[in-house]
DNA sequence: GCTTCCCATTTTGGATACAATATACAATCA
DNA sequence: TGATTGTATATTGTATCCAAAATGGGAAGC
């Protein structure tokens, strides 16, 4: 077989490429929270009828970005502060505990590559890509611990608070403060310090929690 | 207004009656893991379209209940060891953080309810009742937590394990353990030992793991 | 007998059409 | 004028129909 060959099957469906396009909108932020989703305006733009688009978005609500209502259509989610703080305490419990089962199975292409986030990271031009930089960095190292199902869990929480983390890192101190403790972890990472890197990683998403708290406006 | 008046507009729809009976089915084991679900057989036996029941069926994927391919249909999910062991892993990270944070808002009427459900337990007559309300026992005194994030998440994940669990109290001595350490659970809540609770909490998941592994046969 | 290819059947994905419901506005009456 | 009711429009929920893909079986070839 001399030709690159994938299973054409994995292949997306409409409805798939709908909801990873308006995913990104919402989690980029440039679906602002209470814009309505109208299905027939979706289905128009990507020519196609509206049984994708009702898929997308009924997929869209289960990850928490969307709310909508019988004959009433969908909103992109809010969130109040409340919320985003338990999301931030679900992370905060998962995340230290699955750092540190990765920390053992780390191969040096996972370090460098890490690595590689935090640098591209510190000198990236475009303070749009910092937000996906920090979302590639924790995913790349946390993909090590094989625990799949806790790695879905956490990518919704993620997707949920991604807009709000975005803006964090455009405040001041936000980017560099990332920027230190992603080094930090990778450090620790290296050196085999599990429990170390799961205090690290607690700590780094309690800080992003408390700085979220302090410079919420809504 | 003399008329008993209720909002007509939280009516299930179609796809969620669907959705809940077929997951009922499933978390019930009426329905065995690897069951092919043709949406035409569905369709018919509610006597609707496939449109609602493709809704509940990609309501019920994202669930983790079943498991579906582009073109050629879905089937119940089944379980490897391994994920049902990282499923019970996320349960014990959650589950005894829940418990912690609720006992202190437990209310008179909650601790009565989870011994409601204690007692009813005991003597049940029906074995299939046994997952009802050890099921019950547990999102009873988990709600007082308020954390409904945490709550949303742990649902979905017993949702995924609840066949295995029913199929365990019926071993020999699980259904007479399983209420021992309800009982001490309970007892915890009422006298206000959060740390307490969290601990039992954390060891009756773990106990259940442990003796899941012990039976494991597929 | 075994394999391979082709075709018919089954089943799912998607488009179009229609029904049910919500929303906004006009019309009516006090 | 104000409230209330009828009506038109917009939007979602569902049914029906067609297209695309998978599955299974039989015929042709070795």
């Amino acid at each position: 077989m001399k030709i690159q060959a994938y299973d054409i099957s994995k292949t997306a469906s409409a409805a798939t490429l709908i909801f990873d396009a308006i995913r990104q909108a919402i989690i980029t932020g440039d679906l602002a929270q209470g814009e309505p989703l109208r299905q027939e305006d979706i289905a128009r733009a990507f020519n196609v009828s509206r049984i994708p688009v009702r898929e997308a978005l009924q997929k869209l609500e289960q990850h928490g970005l969307i709310v909508s209502q019988r004959y009433k259509g969908a909103v992109v989610a809010g969130l109040s502060l409340e919320e985003a703080t338990e999301i931030f305490e679900f992370r905060a419990l998962l995340e230290p505990e699955v750092i540190r089962r990765a920390v053992p199975h780390m191969s040096p292409q996972v370090l460098q590559e890490a690595a590689r986030c935090c640098a591209a990271f510190g000198n990236a031009e475009d303070p749009m890509q910092w937000g996906d930089l920090n979302r590639r960095f924790h995913t790349t190292l946390y993909a090590a611990s094989g625990l799949a199902y806790h790695l879905e869990m956490l990518n919704k929480a993620m997707d949920r608070i991604d807009p709000y983390l975005r803006a964090q890192l455009l405040l001041s101190d936000g980017m560099q403060r990332a920027n230190r403790e992603h080094l930090m972890i990778v450090d620790a990472c290296k050196s085999g310090q599990a429990d170390k890197a799961a205090d690290l990683t607690r700590q780094h998403i309690l800080g992003a929690q408390e700085s979220l708290s302090r410079h919420w406006q809504k």
